[in-house]
Parts: structure tokens; sequence; C-alpha cells
DNA sequence: GGTGTTTTGGTTTTT
DNA sequence: CCAAAACACC
């Protein structure tokens, strides 16, 4: 076969392409075949090596573009691996046609492909966390497994377990499972039927039902092995049993598989990810090449020193250590606040004056551990009029309303999910409640009608008026018109009448208009619009919920916007001819983006201090990284209850140090709120892992728990066997005593209030300024940090800004000192009397 | 069947 | 403390 690829560019292409990498970069971006794995660094410039190797494969060795498959975990760094490779491909069609693609999103193309091997049919619909747990709870139901929350968590935890580890009801059936029980298994295989039964598929079988077929179709797994001759993995450390055995499928013919990942950046352990695939690599694939890719392009020597201090702790891992050319660098900062919301303020405080003094805003990031921590971090930005963004959180497609439309759109296409059906049958409110929708369920059930969307055509059909109900799917012969009765089973049912009746044929009729309008249309957006309408969606989101109707109502108007916008991309040509209807062809494509689509993807706001936690950073670089909430029991997180857990906290840590480019701060609270109660805290052993040398205390830290001992180990297997027994006993305790402060951090500190004037920090507040150990009652009054200037006592006409009430102006002041009363007028809330240590002058 | 009120329980979350 | 879900009540 002629590779013309090769023709084209000549042999300085094999200079110019690879020339600007290094040596290890350059030997594994120019390996062709055979297994190979890289394991890159954080920062080590991993995404160069993959997208050089794929320009490399097709400008110098001839491969055709169709011929590479390259697998990431994440549409965005799908996006950004594909226009990297376009930049470097002359031939702009050829890198359209390599494939690239995260590993759900492949695999929901060839579930619907071959969807009826394992007796799917082709419309079958993608559940989202939420619908996969209301199933769940509605099986429960259905099999006397009580209702209990936990329980439905837990459930549903085995449930992902199983299809993470690639194991089918019938396969788990024939293995033992530590915690789980027979009927665990049992409830697995039950999901599983209801789920087939309602054409619809949950996120663990999309690859699950890829490997079903490819097991019972070996040749077809051959033929796509043949057709990807060069198959790539980005994160590979992220990856499970499943997607394991996928690869395997997918190289059968042959073991172009090259990988890239780095065990210290494992931190999917929970969702089934096991780091096994990447330590035993060479037991799957024997003959692998291993480059290790160790010269950071990212962080400064001391940042990357303080992550190695952290990661070199782990037990189990690939030694590898990471060396930049940019030596030295600012020294971290260390900074304990008194309270969590003290921490906040000093975030935000520090990123104020950074950005006055001429940082971007978008330069800045906080890390925490977990998203509610982000409130107060969130609030103090405000406080200071700094930009932010928060990333994660709700997807835009898992709000409600937002579901809610999309629910109808799902029905439409597929009637038998009845989780969408049960999710919208009284929405907006129509008189449908609890116990009509236990009566068509009975019926969906026991009766000789087809699930819950028989029962409901079967419902309306007896009347007159209505005409007969489209019924594709579950109308049976011999069930006459005018409701005569042939199965008890539907006796409710048939007697169904008044306001439940009337909701339930203006339910039926709406889903038939939505058919016929996807039908008809040539536009889907036209569609949702005719279907917002005749719901009447806006006005009921505001009559049931009008504290955020406009909010939710603006989410709606979005959704319809991504629709049009979808539409015009996808499909621009209004007038073109296909087999299927046009509006269902758009919906269908729309529906698997919106499933397989996260929120944070495509929101990369300019100019904004990004918020988000540990887990999202990945892969991600800042200039200036603040990680907070750095305390025992929230990071390293007081659940994890097995030293497996706690390496895995560790590399999260590892992870969050190695975003920083220029400058980390790392902060804590010796006191925080948690569920309410306030707690004390102790520093995270992570922090105490740091060599003393590398981290500078900020002078505003409250002392008490700055002065803290750092645990010596002898070497790793002390480590852990410490870790062992402080989780074993829950009693991680830092000695705190003065006499036993060897090396610690306590005695940076002491150092540097013996040094105090020329200190760095003393020039960005006077020492004098500093709070002195603050009463508890100021905690949190932002007064502290307050300079008084010009006549102390006279504050009329002066703006100043408050903790709670933001930014407002002194009509009038009786009394001096911190202790005057003013009497200030806020644009918000009116005139306030305030005592003057409460506010802040301006 | 629709609505307020009490109770419960609470990581991380690439798809 | 705060949001969702169970519960009680109109």
């Amino acid at each position: 076969m002629a590779r013309k690829y090769s023709l084209e560019k000549k042999a300085e292409a094999d200079d110019s392409l690879l020339e600007r990498l290094n040596p290890a970069q350059r030997e594994a971006a120019s390996h062709f075949e055979g297994p190979l794995l890289i394991l890159a660094g954080a920062g080590s410039g991993k995404t160069r090596v993959m997208t050089h190797r794929i320009a490399w494969l097709i400008s110098n060795k001839g491969v055709h573009p169709e011929e590479i498959l390259a697998m990431t975990f994440t549409n965005k760094a799908c996006h950004e691996m594909r226009e990297r490779v376009d930049g470097l491909l002359e031939d702009q069609r050829a890198s359209e046609r390599v494939t690239i693609s995260t590993f759900h999103s492949l695999c929901a193309r060839l579930l619907r492909l071959h969807a009826r091997k394992i007796n799917l049919s082709a419309d079958f619909v993608i559940y989202d966390d939420a619908d996969q747990t209301s199933l769940i709870r509605r099986v429960m139901e259905d099999n006397d497994r009580g209702s209990e929350r936990s329980e439905a968590r837990r459930l549903r935890g085995f449930i992902e377990k199983m299809k993470n580890d690639a194991l089918t009801p019938h396969q788990a059936h024939e293995q033992a499972f530590d915690g789980a029980t027979e009927q665990d298994v049992d409830f697995y295989e039950a999901y599983q039927t209801q789920l087939r039964a309602s054409n619809c598929v949950d996120f663990g079988d999309l690859i699950l039902g890829v490997l079903e077929i490819f097991r019972l179709h070996p040749d077809l797994a051959s033929s796509y092995s043949r057709q990807w001759r060069f198959v790539m993995v980005d994160e590979f450390q992220d990856t499970n049993a499943a997607q394991y055995e996928l690869l395997k499928h997918l190289t059968c013919e042959h073991t172009n598989l090259a990988v890239v990942g780095d065990d210290d950046q494992a931190i999917y352990r929970w969702r089934g990810a096991t780091v096994a695939n990447i330590l035993g690599f060479e037991e799957g694939f024997p003959t692998a090449k291993v480059v290790k890719l160790e010269q950071n392009y990212r962080s400064s020597q001391v940042i990357l020193d303080a992550a190695n201090d952290v990661i070199q702790l782990n037990w189990r891992r690939r030694e590898k250590k990471l060396w930049t050319e940019r030596q030295g660098g600012e020294p971290i900062t260390y900074f304990t606040a008194s309270d969590d919301r003290e921490e906040a303020q000093f975030v935000a405080q520090r990123i104020f004056e950074m950005a006055r003094d001429g940082l971007e805003y978008s330069s800045f990031a906080v890390f925490y551990r977990t998203n509610a921590q982000g409130r107060a971090f969130e609030e103090q930005l405000r406080f200071h009029g700094s930009p932010y963004q928060v990333v994660g959180g709700v997807s835009f497609y898992a709000r409600e309303e937002v579901k809610d439309v999309l629910a109808y759109l799902k029905i439409a296409l597929n009637p038998t999910n009845e989780v969408d059906l049960l999710r919208v049958i009284n929405k907006p409110t129509r008189g449908v409640g609890k116990s009509t929708i236990d009566k068509l369920r009975v019926a969906g059930v026991f009766g000789q009608v087809e699930g819950l969307w028989g029962a409901v055509g079967y419902a309306v059909n007896d009347e007159p008026n209505t005409g007969p109900a489209p019924m594709q799917h579950g109308w049976l012969p011999g069930m006459g018109p005018g409701g005569a009765l042939i199965d008890p089973a539907l006796a409710d049912v048939a007697g169904l009448k008044g306001r439940s009746l009337k909701g339930i044929r203006e339910f039926h009729d709406l889903v038939v208009f939505v058919q016929d309008s996807l039908r008809a249309s040539s536009s889907l957006a036209q569609t949702v619009q005719g279907l917002l309408e005749r719901t009447r969606f806006f006005e009921w989101l505001l009559t049931s919920d009008p504290e955020r109707a406009e909010d939710r109502q603006q989410n709606v108007a979005e959704l319809v916007n991504a629709i049009a916008e979808f539409e015009k991309e996808w499909f621009p040509d209004p007038g073109e001819r296909t087999k299927e209807p046009r509006a269902q062809r758009i919906l269908r494509a729309f529906l698997d983006r919106s499933a397989l689509i996260q929120s944070t993807d495509n929101l990369d706001e300019r100019g904004a201090v990004t918020l988000m936690t540990v887990h999202g950073s990945k892969g991600l670089e800042f200039d200036t990284v603040f990680l907070v909430g750095m305390e025992e029991e929230i990071f390293p997180s007081i659940r994890d209850n097995d030293p497996d857990e706690l390496d895995e906290e560790r590399r999260l840590a590892y992870v969050a140090i190695t975003r920083a480019e220029r400058k980390l701060f790392i902060t804590n609270a010796q006191r925080r709120r948690v569920y309410g109660t306030i707690r004390n805290t102790a520093p995270s052993r992570f922090v105490l892992d740091i060599e003393p040398e590398r981290l500078k205390v900020d002078p505003r830290s409250s002392s008490r728990f700055v002065d803290f001992a750092r645990p010596t180990y002898s070497n790793q297997r002390e480590r852990w066997q410490k870790d062992l027994v402080a989780v074993g006993t829950k009693e991680w305790e830092f000695d705190q005593s003065p006499e036993t402060r060897k090396g610690s951090i306590g005695k940076a500190l002491d150092q540097l209030r013996a040094r105090n004037s020329d200190d760095e920090f003393s020039q960005l507040t006077p020492w004098e300024d500093l709070p002195a150990a603050a009463a508890p009652e100021n905690v949190h009054d932002v007064s502290h940090w307050g300079v008084d200037a010009g006549d102390p006592d006279d504050l009329t006409g002066k703006t100043v800004t408050h903790a709670k009430f933001g930014i407002g102006k002194v009509k009038a002041v009786s009394g001096k000192g911190d202790e005057a009363k003013l009497t200030i007028r806020f644009p918000t809330v009116g005139e306030k009397k305030i005592v003057r240590r409460f506010v802040r002058i301006l």
C-alpha cells in the first residue's frame, strides 16, 4: 500500500519535527513498533511527546492517520491533543483522520454501532450518576431492599466497582468478594436487567458493554485492532481494569501500545483506577520499552524539591527524580491562620496585593481538598473585588431544570427510559401524584402492557376523543378500545379518572407532540422551543420557586442556545436529505455529547482567579498556587482508613504542589468549622514532610500551631508503619513541646522573629500591625490589617468596607478610637451603626 | 395530590 | 452549617 505521507515530507522533516525535544522525549516520540511505557513526571512534556509521536509516525513512518488511535480521559485533553497534532502536521486533513477520543466517547460510539449484539437497541440513552441512583432506588423498592440512602449509595458503589473491574453479573456470581454478599450480586443483576429493559446504559456500561461485545465476538476486536495499528493512551495511571481489558482487545493483533503516565499522579483509585496497570506494565506487555521523562519545564527547583519531599515517602512507586534548569526560586510561604475564615482572608489579601503589583488574576489558583472549603475563599475574593471562577461543582447538564427538559427529549426518543419518564411525568405539576404513579408502575410490571409507557398509553387509550395512541411500545392486540379489560393488573389504571387521568393524558400528548415535532421539524431548537411553550415551562419555574426562577430560566435559555449552536456547527445544512428525520438525528448526537461532556471543559475564563479541588487541578499549571486547608483529617482526608488510601492522598498533595510554576503558598487554620461545630486542627503531615528550609513561615501566622515538631522517619517503611499506626488509632499527634522541636518549623519561626526587621514580610505589613494574639472574639474582625492615616477620628465621608455588608460610606461618627460608633450607609442594606473596629477604612 | 416542616447525614468525581 | 429527603399536614 502506498504510503503517501512520507513522500510529501523530506528527510529534513525528521529533524525539524523532533529537534526541539530533549533526548528522552525524542527517544519516546520516535519509538516505532512494540509496547512503550513513558513514565512522565509532572510538567515533563508528556502531551508534547505524544503529539510529536503521532506526527512522526505519519510523516516519517508513512503510517496512515486512520491507523492511529489516541485515548484520553477528558474532553479537554482530547481537544488539546488534536489541536497540537494539527499544529504539527502540514496536512490538515491528515490530522482530522487520526482518532483522538476519550475512553467513554469512543466506547459510546462502538456501543451504538454494535448495540444489538448485546440486546440493546441503537437508540439507548446514557444515564448519568443521578439517573443511575434513581434507578437503583427503584430497583431497591421493587426488590424489598429498603430504601435507605446509605444503602443505595453502597449498592451504587458496588455496582460501579463491578463494572470498573470488568465483571458482568454472571462473572460476579462466580467470584467471592470481601464485604459483598450474594445478595449484592443479585442486586447488581436485577439492576442490570432493569437497565437493559429500559434500553439504557450507565457510564460503567459504556466500557463494559464494549467488552462484552468483544468477548462474544473476538473477530470484531481483531478487526478494530487491525484498523488501529497504533494505540496511545494518556494518563495511563488512571486506567481501571475494564479500560485495561479494552486496550488488550484493541491490541490483540499487534503490540503497538504506547502509554504515558505517572504513577505519582494516580489519584483516582477510589474510582476504580489501579496503579498496578502502570506499575506492572511490563508484565502485560513483556517486551515493553521504558522511557523516563524527568526534566521538568514547569516549576522552580524549590517547588520540585518540596514535591519530592512529600512523594518520596510513598511506599510503592517507580523511583524518579524530577529536575529543572530553573535553579532556586522563591521559597514556599507557609501560613497558619487562627480559623478558616482568616485563612481565606489571608489568601484573598495576598492575591489582591499581587494583582495590584501587576500579576494577572488568571495566574492565581486556590486548591482545596473538598468543594465545601471553596465558599470561604469565594466570599473573601468577592469582598476584595477580585474576579474568580469556581471550577467543578454541579455540571450544567446536571442542573435540575436542564435535566427536566432533556428528559422529555430522551423520552420522545426512547419511551422505555423509565427514569426520565418518572422524572417528568408530573413536571410541571399536572395532578399525577404518587398513588397514580404506583398504579401505572404496577400495571407496567404485571400487566399486559410494556412498561410504564405502555401503561400510560393504556390509561389514555379508552377515551374516544384522543383517538388511537401511538403504540410503538407495548400495545397488545385484544386489549380493546373503550377499556375492555382482559387483565386484572390493569384494572387500577383503567379506573383512573378526573384530575389524574387528565394529567396523564396531558403528559402523553406532550410526549407525542415532541415525537411528532422531531419528525416534522428540521430544527431541534425549534422543537425544544415548542416544548417549552406548550408546558409553559418558564412560568412554572417562576411559580414553583420564585427565588431561583431567574437563574433557572437562564439555564434553560442557555440550553436552547447550546442546542441551536450545536445544530449550526454540526448540521449546517437544513435541507439535507437523510433517512432519519433531521431533528431526531441532531437530538441523538446532542444527547450523547451532553452526557459525555463536563461543564469544566469549556470554562476557561480569562482574567479570573481559579478555585478548584485538588483533583480538578491535575494537568493544569499556574504561576502562583495557594494550597489551602492543609490539616490532618482534611488533607489527608479523615476517611482514609488504609495505607493505600494514604498513599493516594500523598500523591494528591504531590499533584497540587507540582501545579505551581513560580510561587507556592501553603496555608491552614488552627480552628475550623466542620459541619457547624468548631474543631481544633493539627497541621497536615504533608506539610511536615517538607524540609523546613524550603518553607518560609509568614509571620502573621497564628503562632500556637506553627510550633510543632517535624516527625522524622529513618526510611519509607517506617513512614508507612507510622501511617498505619496513626490510621489505626486515629491518634496522630505532633509533639508541640519546645524541647522536642528539632528541625521544626517552629524553629524557623523563632529565627524569623529574631531577624525581624529586614525580613521581606515586614515590608508587606509593618510588624506592629500584625495581629497580636487575637482574642477569639476578634477572629472575624478584618480591622487588624487596616492601617490608620491622617486624623484618626474624623471619618465622616470616608469609604469603608465591612466583611458582611461590603462597601459603604461613613455618615456620622460618635466616640473615639477603635470603639467609636460609625453610622454607615451601605448600598445593599441601607444605614447601619457599626463599631469602628469591625470596618476597614479604604 | 400538593405543600410546608422536620430529620438526616455529609470526600474527592476525568466520563 | 446547609441541602436533600422523609414526613406530616392541608
